[in-house]
DNA sequence: AAAACGCACAACCGCAGCTGA
DNA sequence: TTCAGCTGCGGTTGTGCGTTT
């Protein structure tokens, strides 16, 4: 028993198409149509299997297609697609005239997923990274939380790396333009931005790029001292990344903030770090020497609070005009890039 | 200059669903 | 209802070319 081959397998080409091949079945489909796959090569002199015609067709010789770049609106119409429909790459295909899945497919793997990973988003469920980490903890025991988030946290590595040895990085603690101790919470999140250029890597460049990354989600995640949160209150990590931004931001409007689990903060929180002797393995390998100290300095990380003067919003305005929302730890429109729409809370697995 | 590496794209493979006898 | 054959789909691999070391 097994299956029936789709063609006789010895006398069948494989490879590259050639521009002759092309021209036979481009010729014989004009005149006969794409009815059965399987005549088709005995009957235009080819010695393909029907298959491969099918695929040269389709992906390549049909007059309809598309090549070339994709534009930005393209893009955006495939990460706001795979958030809802995952892999199902001739569903989003039917959504972009002349590409074709395969199309779709290769400029997923090869382009898109990376800049979501770099953005610190994961490509298969499209939520930051730190929304994960949430799902971890809220699940787990602290013991268990730690290591795992750790591991989460490694899928990351890589491809962050790939982006950040590409492009300059400059880490950076917003604070308020005014210079005035910083009343949004936001102002305390990290940004990591990044601008074109060759970023001139040594591995203690590199080492130290991982331990920055590790510290910016983690103190994203940390805003605020547990015990003065509710379970579920949002928060948002902010992440600015040249043109990857852009196309995320416009492909996930009508933002909706995620949210982070007391227990995961407090087991991130930079207060229960390497420094203090009691940290959390995930706190002690990123929260080394004097990045960890550095910080501290800067915000009064004593006591958890991660920064100065956030402890009132209550509805009240920054000094540059930013509106801070009554009973949340601030939803900065000018800041958010990559806050999730609702749909996308749930999305398809 | 050459080898190694990385990337993008093309093509292949095998499975699943559909269709018609 | 069953089953063989066909088609479509998604994952994986192969290949060629440009870049880096």
């Amino acid at each position: 028993m097994g299956r029936i081959p789709c063609c006789e397998k010895d006398n069948v080409k494989k490879g590259q198409w050639t521009p002759e091949e092309d021209n036979k079945l481009s010729s014989y489909i004009a005149q006969h149509g794409t009815r059965n796959w399987r005549l088709i090569p005995k009957n235009a002199g080819l010695q393909r299997c029907g298959k491969s015609c099918r695929l040269r067709w389709t992906n390549y010789l049909r007059p309809d297609l598309k090549h070339g770049e994709f534009s930005e609106s393209e893009e955006q119409t495939i990460v706001k697609l795979h958030s809802v429909v995952g892999n199902r790459w001739s569903l989003i295909a039917a959504q972009l005239p002349g590409r074709t899945d395969n199309d779709v497919k290769n400029h997923w793997n090869t382009k898109l997923k990376k800049k979501l990973s770099g953005m610190g988003i994961d490509p298969v469920t499209h939520k930051p990274i730190s929304h994960l980490m949430a799902e971890i903890a809220s699940t787990l025991a602290p013991p268990q939380v730690a290591h795992l988030t750790e591991a989460a946290l490694g899928c990351f590595k890589d491809e962050m790396l790939h982006l950040l040895t590409k492009k300059r990085i400059n880490f950076q603690f917003e604070h308020s333009s005014s210079g005035t101790p910083a009343h949004d919470v936001t102002d305390c999140l990290p940004l990591i931005t990044t601008t074109t250029g060759i970023y001139n890597k040594s591995n203690n460049e590199e080492e130290d790029t991982i331990q920055k990354i590790k510290l910016s989600v983690s103190r994203a995640m940390a805003m605020q001292e547990p015990n003065s949160l509710p379970s579920n209150k949002p928060c948002t990590l902010m992440v600015s990344n040249g043109e990857a931004s852009e196309t995320y931001a416009a492909a996930y409007n009508n933002t909706h903030p995620f949210i982070v689990p007391a227990a995961l903060r407090y087991h991130l929180s930079p207060s229960s770090c390497g420094n203090d002797g009691d940290g959390s393995p995930w706190n002690r390998s990123m929260c080394t020497g004097s990045t960890c100290v550095g910080v501290d300095d800067q915000h009064q990380l004593q006591g958890g609070l991660p920064c100065k003067g956030e402890d009132d919003n209550d509805g009240e305005e920054t000094g540059d005009g930013k509106a801070i929302q009554k009973g949340t730890d601030a939803i900065n429109a000018d800041c958010i890039l990559w806050d999730l729409p609702e749909d996308l809370m749930n999305p398809v697995v």
